[in-house]
DNA sequence: GGGACAGTAAACAGATCGGTTTACTTTCGG
DNA sequence: CCGAAAGTAAACCGATCTGTTTACTGTCCC
């Protein structure tokens, strides 16, 4: 067995690697993957390309990492935003809620869309590393949506579960186009009444 | 007053051009926007750069070409395929007809979602002229949506327009990802639901 | 005090990027 | 017959691409 390591608060990423993956994070999110450059990163980051590598070892290996941290924090902070809003109430508003809680993450720091769909659109080979972070995101929120829905006693979880995550996504993507207004309010109301349709009143 | 001239059929595009615009949309698609080089679209059309900088003037006239002939061929498409099959049928059939329709038009050719929404997440750029051809199309499908609500007596068209939209996208989406078995499916199911809120009933 | 680790600095590699230029050929209508 | 348009072929431009290499400096822990 191996010994127990010093029970220090060990940091998983190192200074320079956390740096390097928020400059990352904002320039693939806000001009695109492919078209920003390794070299770029470094110098936002305050970095040498050589830390880069020693680091994350290729930029496709850094975008899986910057998907996945974005994963993580999505995946974290949408229940506890439900938790918050939805404090006190049914499965169905909690339901309704993530709708709520999809505007304000939008407006705070996505103004661009999903920054998963984004990256599926560039990521075309199937066999690369993010695509499958990006599966994982969207079937985690499936489920999520769907416990939600077993709890308000939907008539048929999974299919509810499976239309309420298409409007997200509908509505994620028309916010992202800036094609209708205020997209976020259409998709509340066509969960409303998906929700009224699978039976849950509470 | 201009002289009319000779009215031969005059092609809009000459033959190398057409082949320009056929390469780079397959590559343009597949591929993705920024990671496909103009030589590469060159090599595969048989021609030279020069061609394609004499035809279109830069690789982002190009991307605009490629986005306006694959708008022009989805509005021209999608009307007749509803006609031909909702023929005889209710403007509410009509707008059912249209989430059949973009299944067939994923099946086909269209694997990877939408090549709007797509190019979108790559033209980060709010003045590429891609951008204006993309909005363009989504308000032309909002209001061919809208105008099938009014002939279906719909409470409040527009908002009907916005949710169909909206259900649409996500369908389109949903299936570009392969997170969900049958998106087109589910969206027809929703597309129903809000049919009946709006009060579409024949 | 010595090694492991994290990092800087900067050159280097070969390929590819979008775009231009020069010189020559083919086709076709007035 | 002549000139314009459409095209090939290929070299060239400077910049940028992902990724590697060499040499050196801190820092921290055993």
């Amino acid at each position: 067995m191996t010994t127990q390591a010093t029970q220090t608060v060990r940091p998983r990423l190192t200074p320079a690697a956390r740096r390097i993956l928020d400059a990352a994070e904002t320039l693939f999110y806000n001009r695109g993957i492919t078209a920003v450059g390794v070299d770029l990163i470094a110098r936002r980051a305050g970095v040498t390309k050589k830390t880069i590598y020693d680091r994350y070892g290729s930029k496709d290996a850094l975008v899986a990492a910057y998907l996945h941290r974005r994963d993580e924090r999505w995946r974290t902070w949408l229940p506890a935003e439900v938790e918050r809003t939805a404090a006190g109430g049914s499965a169905r508003d909690r339901i309704l809620a993530t709708f709520d809680a999809l505007a304000t993450w939008m407006d705070g720091q996505s103004p661009r869309g999903c920054s998963f769909v984004n990256a599926a659109a560039e990521l075309t080979d199937p066999g690369h590393e993010g695509r499958r972070v990006i599966a994982d995101q969207k079937h985690w929120l499936r489920s999520y949506l769907r416990d939600l829905c077993v709890r308000a006693g939907a008539a048929d979880p999974g299919l509810l579960a499976d239309e309420l995550l298409l409007i997200h996504e509908g509505a994620t993507v028309l916010y992202g186009l800036s094609a209708v207004p205020d997209p976020v309010t259409v998709s509340r109301r066509l969960a409303e009444a998906a929700l009224l349709r699978a039976g849950c009143t509470a």
